[in-house]
RNA sequence: UCCUCGGUAGCUCAAUCGGCAGAGCGGGUGGCUGUUAACCACUAGGUUCGGGGUUCGAAUCCCUGCCGGGGAGCCA
């Protein structure tokens, strides 16, 4: 039974007895007067013993203490400005639930690669608990908004027989006596329950597995990706736009103190607001040109730098719509004014966190969809309940998918998506 | 896969021209009645990533392998 409260909640019981169950976080030692900083996940607490003693029998507890033992500590919540969040524990007891051992992660630096080694561990220190909570809360927005504007949660299988985009950066697997592959997008699943359900959205794990050695790509990653039955290009663009804009006023007004530990200056998020600047990818070609700093060629995809430099010309997420089509997936489905371009769009994310969300309106003709198949060499036969969708009441449809990690890492300011994720799967990263 | 930087105590890093392998943190012991990554004193702790080579002498130079960081491409 719950006897035992949260320092989130600290604030609602001043002056009164409580118990708190943790660890221990830091102690500090000054004689007669000991603190043990404790941490229980929802916040950290400075907790407090006093005696005049020197024998005082809660001094030889203290004493065994280490650094991440787990305790129950029992006390009164006393205001106090000394302490930091302004609220201190006066201990009168305290149970050691187990004594930890030497533990690896001390309050000074440490490498990447060492904290990395130690996630399971790193995942305790204070702007890891801040991050995984601000994901969380994203996590529940995005759900919220989707949910509120009556799309319906459909899961798709992680095990597939096809791709949605080729099949170099699949993880190929045995399905018994077949092969199948890890998914790397749930869109076509979604494109199927759209057409039953009207409105839906995925989120879940994808997987590629491609060798990719950034700060902004992961071999796992979970993705949300609404498909909308009737919708065009424009109704997509405004979906994600407004999605965007919910997804970080709701941080904000949920997770400000966790803001505050990553010391994330929150003056770029509170423009995010709607709308956001649309540009073709011949306009952003155009500022690629002037800026003299790109030598990506014409009808060619935009790198990572690129997107860098479209995006400092904006404070807000930028929308680039239109770009080649001979460049972008067999399921996109071409302009009416100018074929060679297709109904797509991605929106980047400002401050260099690049391409947040990638769309488009799909092919909705059994024909056009078919020849595409062909013209990207993929395999009909594994396509054929995907080409069913265009011979049975086939409609336009819309859709995009939106890197859940990019927009934690985003609005957390992380400097690598590594953390926006409790154990990130990346190149040569397996464990833990 | 390519480019680039690195691997020295449990951790973060020093070590001048190739000449005794050292500091902070963490650990241990002791001290301190308000600490804020507390502080002070003492203390233990090393296959200098592995293999080969040059040299009177290698952490340091050369070759090679392994591991890691940053970047590119690809993408969300």
């Amino acid at each position: 039974m719950k006897n035992w409260i949260y320092i989130e909640d600290i604030s609602q019981y001043v002056e009164q007895e409580v118990i708190i169950k943790g660890w221990v976080y830091n102690k500090r030692d000054s004689g007669r007067v000991k603190f043990i900083i404790l941490r229980d996940g929802t916040g950290i607490l400075q907790a407090m013993i006093w005696s005049k003693d020197p024998d005082f029998h809660l001094f030889k507890i203290f004493n065994e203490l280490t650094q991440e033992s787990s305790l129950v500590v029992k006390g009164k919540v006393k205001k106090d400005d000394r302490a930091p969040g302004g609220f201190e524990l006066e201990i009168s007891d305290i149970n050691t639930v187990q004594i930890a051992e030497e533990y690896p992660i001390s309050k000074k630096d440490h490498g990447v690669a060492f904290l990395m080694e130690n996630r399971h561990l790193w995942l305790r220190s204070t702007k890891q608990v801040a991050i995984l909570r601000i994901r969380a809360a994203i996590i529940k927005a995005i759900r919220d908004f989707m949910d509120g504007q009556g799309f319906i949660l459909t899961d798709p299988p992680i095990l597939t027989a096809n791709a949605a985009e080729g099949t170099t950066t699949l993880f190929e697997t045995s399905y018994f006596d077949e092969k199948a592959y890890l998914s790397q997008s749930g869109q076509l699943y979604a494109e199927a329950t759209a057409l039953a359900l009207g409105k839906v959205y995925t989120f879940g794990p994808t997987f590629r597995a491609e060798k990719s050695k950034t700060r902004r790509h992961l071999i796992e990653f979970w993705m949300m990706e609404p498909e909308w039955a009737y919708a065009e290009l424009d109704d997509a663009i405004q979906l994600a736009q407004d999605l965007l804009v919910y997804v970080v006023e709701k941080t904000l007004e949920t997770r400000m103190p966790e803001l505050e530990i990553l010391e994330r200056d929150i003056k770029p998020l509170n423009k995010i607001k709607s709308p956001f600047p649309r540009i073709t990818y011949d306009e952003a070609f155009n500022i690629l040109k002037k800026s003299g700093k790109s030598q990506t060629p014409y009808g060619e995809d935009l790198g990572a730098t690129d997107e860098t430099i479209i995006s400092e010309q904006f404070e807000k997420p930028v929308v680039i719509t239109h770009y080649p089509a001979s460049i972008k997936s067999f399921y996109m489905q071409p302009d009416k004014e100018d074929p060679e371009k297709a109904l797509c769009m991605d929106i980047i994310a400002p401050e260099g966190y690049g391409e947040l969300v990638g769309g488009s309106q799909r092919v909705h003709d059994y024909e056009l969809l078919m020849r595409r198949i062909e013209t990207h060499k993929l395999s009909p036969e594994v396509f054929k309940w995907y080409l069913d969708l265009r011979r049975f009441g086939s409609v336009p449809h819309s859709g995009f998918g939106l890197g859940l990690e990019r927009t934690v890492a985003w609005i957390c300011h992380l400097t690598h998506i590594r953390e926006s994720i409790p154990f990130p799967r990346m190149l040569y990263n397996l464990y833990p």
